[in-house]
RNA sequence: GCACCCAUAGCUCAGCUGGAUAGAGCGCUGCCCUCCGAAGGCAGAGGCCACAAGUUCGAAUCUUGUUGGGUGCACCA
């Protein structure tokens, strides 16, 4: 259901028609043809610039085509009023009936909004995929918020999603996190604690400290790590990640598929991957150059084995193997992403903090070069996360590791505040989070401003059935429509009506953030619409008119609900019903 | 030195993959209540879309260059 698509087809229908008569050639390709809201609603309702592109191939002037395709629209029932404008424009003005099937359909169907955009094609959207070694921080909280409503986004749209985690524990950090979990198994047996430079000195390690002395007792005491690191890794990565699925938890998200890079090693897929990439004559024996400009102090030409990405846009080939032979990270990386590919996904994307930036290219390429660029990989880079508190810079009182968690995030201003103010920006762009304006309950709190709109239409429906209106939504859907005729009443519905085309448009571009904008403009709209004072007011209001008429203005802040819930849907948030 | 991201109203930011006179909120100015929700409403001022070329019917949007800011730049993940 989606009304712009619907009348873009009635135009490529009268082109075809037009063609068919030989008024215009045939044969015209009509991708470029569009139908969307003009900028000006004095404009009318949709135009099109179907004249204009077809003007040059056509051979034709804009206006003969228009004047030809503006005869043709004016006689499908749906359009009242066809005019040329402008360059070349052809706008629509439509039939009452139409906007009144937006809101029936918004009020009756399930899956008004969604789309097929998708067609049922498997995304996997990695996102997260910190190294298991403490807690999430505010940083992750945005990538993780993020990609959980991009993974929303896009299974409204039509594509069948896969949520995934890939826990970086194949690395040097690893080891880290045991030798300092060691140090608090240490403190855990009674000795006082002392923990070396470079260690994780955060507290959040207590407990596997206290979880090694419960299964080992002191048996580990003055012993080489030789004899306890891989065990201590295991369980130390083992709780980190169980208390990262539990910060995960806490802003409702839920990942489909942990992936571990330890576990790629040992199973050939590495040597696969590398092996394949081989075949293709993208693997050689090689020296680097030193960056210009900025050579490291230790800088020393050495033979690695590289990996031509240079082939795929990158702008230098990437080692794969250090030079005493063992895998860079790189190489993992390419395996877990053909790994990926292999499930069977026909698009991937990946989440990453921005500072991961420069991994873009090299990432892209090896997806590239892997699957003949038949698997497209959208990398979205996430930009940092400022904290304020009342317009100062937010420090958080010290704990252990002196950063801001996402538990201390949730604890401030819960999970729903938390996901949406994250969707207020675009990935890409560096986000303002201040504590006290994401509580506040003003118009310039985005969060506040749709939750509110979302409570209101609530709290009028109740106060309408107490006052003996039957607001069931049978009664909604038969409601008639016809008694709405504002301006205000009209801009709401033509709102509803860009909720299914806005969908698409988000999740074309991976921009979840698109929802959060609009489910604000659709409060806004709203609010402007029932300027009507208190719920008491807003009653009378209601009122006002014939039975008819108050169950239509029902209906359509009803719609207004409806498509907030949705949008809230998406992102994560619960629409609330009552403000308190 | 190279690459990536960014640059839009005084401030914070949207801007629909190229459309018409560039938008919103805050702030500012003026009006509307002063008994029912002002958490409002109406109106207004405010712009060289960083700069310069190019592409075409048409550019904030695409290309190239310049300036200014952020990030990252070989055996760390």
């Amino acid at each position: 259901m989606n009304l712009f698509s619907d009348i873009r087809a009635l135009v490529i229908d009268c082109l075809a028609a037009l063609a068919a008569d030989g008024l215009i050639p045939a044969g015209l390709a009509t991708d470029a043809v569009s139908v969307e809201p003009p900028r000006d609603a004095g404009h009318g309702d949709m135009s099109t610039n179907a004249a204009m592109v077809l003007a040059k191939p056509a051979g034709m002037q804009p206006r003969a085509i228009a004047d030809l395709l503006v005869a043709r629209l004016a006689a499908d029932p749906r359009i009242t009023l066809a005019e040329v404008a402008g360059p070349g424009f052809i706008n629509l003005r439509l039939a009452p009936a139409v906007w009144q099937g937006v809101v029936h359909a918004a009020l009756t169907n399930p899956d008004f909004g969604k789309s097929m955009l998708g067609q049922g094609k498997r995304v996997n959207v990695e996102f997260v995929s910190n190294n298991p070694t403490g807690p999430l921080h505010v940083g992750h909280t945005r990538g993780a918020v993020f990609g959980d409503a991009l993974a929303s986004l896009l299974a409204y749209a039509g594509w069948e999603v896969t949520r995934e985690y890939y826990i970086n524990d194949g690395g040097a950090q690893v080891d880290v996190l045991a030798r300092s979990a060691y140090e608090r198994y240490r403190e855990a047996c009674g000795i006082a604690l002392d923990i070396p430079e470079g260690l994780y000195p955060g507290d959040y390690l207590v407990p596997v400290g206290e979880a090694l002395k419960e299964k080992y007792g002191d048996t580990l005491l003055d012993k080489g790590e030789q004899y306890w690191l891989a065990d201590v890794r295991e369980i130390a990565t083992g709780m980190m990640m169980d208390m990262i699925r539990a910060d995960l938890a806490q802003i409702n998200v839920t990942m489909d598929v942990f992936s571990s890079e330890k576990a790629l090693y040992g199973t050939g897929q590495i040597e696969a991957a590398i092996g394949r990439l081989r075949d293709l004559g993208l693997i050689y024996e090689g020296t680097l150059e030193p960056p210009k400009g900025m050579t490291p102090e230790d800088w020393e030409p050495r033979e690695q084995t590289l990996f031509q990405s240079t082939k795929f846009g990158d702008d230098l080939d990437r080692p794969v193997m250090k030079s005493d032979g063992s895998w860079t990270y790189f190489a993992p990386d390419i395996a877990y992403h053909f790994n990926k590919v292999n499930r069977g996904f026909d698009a991937l994307i990946d989440v990453f903090g921005a500072d991961h930036g420069g991994y873009v290219k090299r990432m892209k390429a090896a997806v590239a070069a892997l699957t003949e660029n038949k698997v497209p990989l959208d990398i979205k880079l996430i930009q940092l996360v400022k904290l304020w508190k009342g317009g100062e810079p937010f420090k958080m009182s010290k704990r252990a590791g002196n950063f801001v968690t996402l538990r201390d995030v949730v604890d401030l201003v819960g999970a729903d505040v938390t996901r949406f103010t994250m969707l207020t920006r675009k990935n890409d762009a560096p986000l303002d989070f201040d504590f006290a304006k994401v509580l506040e309950q003003s118009k310039d709190n985005p969060v506040f401003y749709v939750q509110y709109a979302h409570a209101r239409v609530q709290s009028v429906r109740r106060k309408a059935r107490d006052a003996g209106l039957d607001v069931s939504t049978d009664a909604l859907a038969k409601a008639d429509l016809t008694k709405l005729g504002h301006e205000a009443e009209l801009k709401v519905a033509r709102q509803i009506a860009e909720w299914p085309r806005l969908v698409e448009i988000a999740a074309r571009g991976n921009e979840p953030h698109k929802i959060a904008f609009y489910l604000y403009e659709m409060a806004s709209d709203f609010h402007s619409l029932w300027n009507r004072g208190n719920d008491e007011t807003s009653l009378r209001f209601l009122q006002e008119g014939d039975a008819a008429t108050s169950q239509a203005k029902i209906a359509l802040i009803s719609a207004v609900a409806v498509v907030i819930s949705a949008g809230l849907g998406i992102l994560g948030v619960k629409p609330v019903d009552e403000m308190r």
